[in-house]
DNA sequence: TAGGTTTTGCT
DNA sequence: GCAAAACCT
């Protein structure tokens, strides 16, 4: 199907081989240039981390060399743009087809929607490919073929949907590799000389690249896996699975982790081994926790920058950030939190009951705007991964629909207690307190005087006192949120009077900038303080460019999404260019296969419902046809017209439409209870 | 001891 | 906000 020319994989957050299907689909077309585009320019104010490049560094060698030892390197480009380098590798290499696989952060369905449109009016085919979840985002749906809004439902859901996730794709043996002699690598440059001496001794601890992710996928599931669901309490455990730095990166394929261990699930169900069985189920909810983030980012875009629910719009955060350094540098004066955020400088890793005391303690007892912690998980963890951190960050916040209580704070000194009963972990990061009885560990400023100058500890001198009583936060927080309500009816009910409908009060939903310390890391191009500028004159939706069946299970063409009131949801504009729409879909032409359109993400008023109906009915079309699921889709979103904060107005209220908090909480929870909700799929 | 009350875990 | 677990009495 290659014509003359070769296919280039453009690789970005799938580095591997194995079950990688914009690479199978290359080599079955012919010759294949391998490409890594690094521009991280174009991730705005979220540009990978120190901890995290050196990750990409190491798996981009590993990445290489397997590509050699097939038969081609792997083409490497520095830019500032990967769409024009896209074309420029196009042009040096004759090539006559792009592939790539999806992601589906904001910023990549921007940029992937805009290769596709680019290289397409070049004549170049772009086929695009699910290899980064089990179910692609809008193959989701409830009853009513509209998006879900709970985790739970949406992963019961996926357990139990009619297909099952694709068969994970073997590695190639060998590989054509198309001309690539006038097509030279640039040097790609990771880290500075200041970076190199905490870098080096990351590598003490992981061995990044696909072969190594999938030794380390191996060696989990076979060995502390069955643990799993025991072991989780535990604050240093070595029972994580370590694997997500693997998955960010698309070193491992979820498809082929959730095959294994669906093996093992069964295996241990047939024996009767209940805490396998737990175990499973756990560690499969963790992998769907990370479908769910997808699924969160594709159809709420800002949900990395607005909570998901709009009352918290109006809390009262702390900006201080004196408080925002403290967390930082783990000098709050309550040893867990301290701790976890010592190891999380020192090591770029924190295990998940951590990340949930340390950033509860941010949101909950300091108060501070949830985007700077996430901004901090992101610069710092090893594993950053801007959808799941957003996901993380608005759990805790109480942002989601199936959140925690906002209202409740968790007491750092009893967790510390259940998550390090011997204090083995407080000692280890904070030698200050080694010395420390375990008595008192999880709680110094308890301690009797003559105790803490045994263990040599003066409070206030060299180690702090608590940064804020738990007292005065309880009292803060009640306070923050009386003011919340009230400000969230006020502008209710300003917006039933018709008074303020829009623009108004763009300075609220703006979010809280980061402070200067944090912010430095960005700037110097204006692109970057405006990620989404890059983008703003493509307004179009969606572009699915080519064949692939999506299945739909809905069968009426059911409209609009959630709530028919006048709002509409962040990442759906009203104001849709439908003549581009209309070029950029239906006259992707003669494709193979059939033609299809997804419109999870759209909410199109008017002109479009001809488009979906069309949409609609390729995929019945196309679901009766094979079980053919590659080629497929690029999910993309449409961008803001005109400023950033503009787009704030149309998501104002968030998942909850207009409807109070409780109102939501009630549907919600409903909803869930209703279906009986069964705990596990057993 | 059974019964009520409080705490915990949810993504 | 709910269910299950833990904790009282």
């Amino acid at each position: 199907m290659s014509g003359g020319g070769c296919s280039i994989v453009w690789f970005r957050r799938d580095l591997r081989l194995d079950d990688n299907p914009a690479l199978t689909a290359g080599m079955r077309a012919g010759a294949v240039v391998a490409l890594f585009i690094w521009a991280p320019e174009e991730e705005g104010q979220y540009q990978p981390g120190r901890v995290s490049r050196w990750w990409l560094k190491q798996s981009l060698a590993h990445l290489d060399s397997s590509l050699r030892s097939l038969g081609t390197p792997l083409i490497t480009k520095r830019s500032a743009d990967s769409v024009s380098s896209l074309l420029g590798v196009v042009k040096a290499t004759g090539a006559t087809q792009l592939l790539f696989n999806h992601l589906y952060d904001p910023l990549s369905l921007i940029r992937d929607h805009r290769a596709k449109e680019v290289l397409t009016a070049q004549g170049i085919a772009v086929r695009s490919f699910n290899a980064d979840l089990l179910y692609e985002p809008w193959e989701v749906n409830d009853a009513h073929g509209q998006a879900f809004t709970t985790f739970s439902s949406f992963w019961e859901r996926c357990l139990n949907m009619p297909y099952d996730p694709e068969a994970p794709l073997l590695p190639p043996k060998r590989i054509i590799a198309g001309d690539v002699s006038k097509c030279p690598s640039d040097t790609l440059v990771f880290e500075d000389e200041s970076e190199k001496a905490s870098n080096a001794l990351l590598a003490r601890a992981w061995s990044p690249g696909w072969s190594n992710a999938d030794k380390a996928l191996t060696a989990f599931i076979n060995g502390p896996l069955i643990e799993y669901s025991k072991n989780r309490r535990k604050a240093d455990s070595a029972t994580t699975s370590f694997l997500s730095p693997h998955l960010h990166f698309g070193e491992l394929s979820v498809k082929k982790v959730f095959h294994l261990v669906r093996i093992k699930q069964v295996l241990w169900a047939n024996e009767g081994n209940k805490a396998g069985e737990e175990s499973v189920n756990l560690f499969l909810k963790s992998i769907g926790l990370r479908e769910y983030s997808r699924y969160i980012s594709f159809n709420h875009p800002y949900s990395h920058e607005r909570p998901l629910l709009g009352h918290l719009k109006f809390f009262p955060w702390v900006v201080n950030e004196g408080y925002f350094k403290a967390w930082r540098q783990g000098r709050t004066g309550y040893p867990l939190v301290d701790a976890g955020m010592r190891e999380l400088w020192a090591t770029g890793w924190l295990h998940d009951r951590i990340r949930v005391v340390v950033s509860s303690f941010f949101v909950k007892v300091l108060q501070l705007p949830w985007r700077w912690g996430m901004k901090y998980f992101w610069d710092t963890l090893l594993d950053a991964d801007l959808e799941s951190d957003a996901l993380g960050w608005q759990y805790i916040s109480g942002t989601l629909p199936d959140g925690r209580e906002f209202d409740r704070i968790n007491n750092p000194q009893f967790e510390g207690y259940k998550f390090d009963p011997n204090g083995e972990y407080v000692r280890r990061w904070l030698p200050e307190l080694s010395r420390l009885p375990t008595e008192w560990i999880h709680h110094p400023w308890n301690a009797p005087e003559s105790v803490l100058q045994a263990a040599g500890i003066e409070l206030g001198y060299n180690y702090p006192f608590p940064i804020v009583g738990l007292d005065a936060a309880k009292a803060r927080l009640e306070e923050a949120l009386l003011q919340m309500w009230q400000q969230e009816a006020a502008s209710r009910a300003a917006i039933e009077n018709g008074t303020e409908e829009g623009l108004g009060d763009s300075s609220e939903s703006a979010p809280i900038a980061f402070p200067p310390d944090i912010q430095m890391e960005e700037g110097h191009d204006p692109v970057r303080n405006n990620p989404l500028s890059v983008a703003q004159s493509y307004e179009d939706q969606m572009v699915p460019s080519i064949t692939s069946q999506v299945r739909v299970e809905d069968e009426e063409a059911s409209s609009d999404l959630r709530n028919s009131t006048g709002d509409s949801r962040a990442e759906v504009p009203m104001n849709v260019n439908l003549q581009q729409n209309a070029r950029g879909t239906l006259n992707q032409g003669p494709n193979e296969g059939t033609l299809q359109v997804v419109y999870r993400n759209t909410r199109i008023q008017n002109g479009a419902s001809e488009l979906r109906n069309a949409a609609e009915e390729s995929t019945a079309e196309s679901s009766s046809s094979s079980s053919r699921r590659d080629g497929g889709v690029v999910p993309v979103w449409s961008p803001p017209a005109s400023s950033y904060s503009d787009q704030f107005v149309g998501d104002e209220n968030g998942i909850g439409a207009s409807s109070s908090f409780l109102q939501t909480h009630r549907q919600s929870h409903q909803l869930l209870n209703w279906r009986g909700l069964p705990q596990t799929n057993s």
